[in-house]
DNA sequence: TTAACATTGTGAAATAATTAACATTTTTCT
DNA sequence: AGAAAAATGTTAATTATTTCACAATGTTAA
């Protein structure tokens, strides 16, 4: 069960997102079908990737919504809960911990980071924001594993050392600029230019 | 040439941002592993993809940065340049906005759409915002080809029928709620809590 | 001048991801 | 009861992507 494809990690993360909607409807079943038409794949591929997580569907009714959420919250969740921090308060950190705010989530944003004193000590959706100068000790102090950096393209590779320096296990750089850490801190990185630089790329070819 | 494969394309987006910082630099020439060292891919992987676009480097010198740096642009922009258009000026439409102002790029944000009248009339970074209800007549009067949105999850369905209706081809959602549009209309869905899901997954796995 | 080296370019192999095909089973309809 | 329909589960085939391996060749150093 460890060796599941990473395409499928990620779909499994949508896939609960889309079911906790239909729960709160009231679903109680779901068709193979249904989740790919939300998701825009075939349900084929739905099918499958439940099949790796090891679960089993009903013939003619589908699947157990309810099973299903918790299922997949056993794969991707960490038992524990892992304490995430943002790293610079503008638009895109303010933007990422208000979608944070109020969602059940084994993830918690437990702080933020500014250099900005004017924001040092203020609350963003109830969450404190630090100075940057004190970045380390509070990682340290508040056990936080993930960072995500919205800071100023220019920034991010200094505050990248520090925060593997500070014992950050893993990194989401939403920076136009690519960072370096050793291997054993797990980074993703996404550009938002390159995103809209692929739309426009492949609207042209039909 | 028309075939590139999709990651191809994303990673030449990237390629190029990369190169930009490398000339500015005053760099004339880079090496395949200088550029998979920034981008955390492997060199052949980059030779390759340069490979795939007809460029060829010189032996022992890599490659000449600014004929690279032109030669992707011709490939992946278009030739006339489209226009953008923000949907949702909250922090996240913001952030984008902001990103993109100044950037020397073929692609243009040519107006920002919001509901709220105290935000209609007002700029953001030099970017007229407009009122939601005029959408479809803006977006015909300004040619705007592609639509990014940032509306709460649950306008997204909704206005993504309208952004259709009007004519958008190419669509970038990065509200948490998938919608649907028909098969011309080219779609990319972007899910920060996906990614943050991911690497908290990806990080346990050592 | 020659040997060692570093680099590109690329066919072929390997790996990863998706899709097709279909056996199986339950439900519904006649 | 039997046939048709609609699902799941899964093996196998296909397609996409990455990596390996190495020939070719210009550059540097002895």
């Amino acid at each position: 069960m460890k060796n599941l494809p990473h395409k499928t990690i990620e779909r499994l993360s949508q896939y609960r997102r889309a079911l906790l909607l239909c729960h709160a409807k009231g679903m109680t079943y779901i068709y193979s079908h249904e989740i790919a038409k939300i998701q825009h794949i075939t349900a084929v591929q739905v099918r499958r990737d439940i099949m790796l997580i090891g679960y089993t569907g009903t013939l003619r009714k589908g699947y157990n919504v309810k099973e299903l959420i918790d299922l997949i919250g056993q794969i991707i969740d960490s038992k524990e809960g892992i304490n995430v921090c943002v790293v610079g308060i503008g638009n895109l950190g303010r933007a990422i911990t208000n979608y944070f705010s109020g969602k059940r989530t084994k993830l918690s944003i437990v702080a933020v980071f500014d250099v900005d004193k004017g924001k040092v000590g203020k609350k963003y959706h109830g969450i404190e924001c630090f100075d940057l100068a004190d970045m380390t000790k509070i990682i340290k102090e508040k056990k936080i594993e993930i960072a995500i950096m919205t800071v100023p393209g220019e920034d991010a590779p200094m505050i990248s050392e520090v925060l593997v320096k500070a014992g950050i296990i893993g990194m989401l750089n939403y920076t136009p600029k690519p960072v370096n850490v050793p291997k054993e801190v797990y980074l993703e990185e996404y550009d938002m230019i390159t995103s809209l630089e692929k739309v426009a790329f492949f609207v042209k070819t039909h």
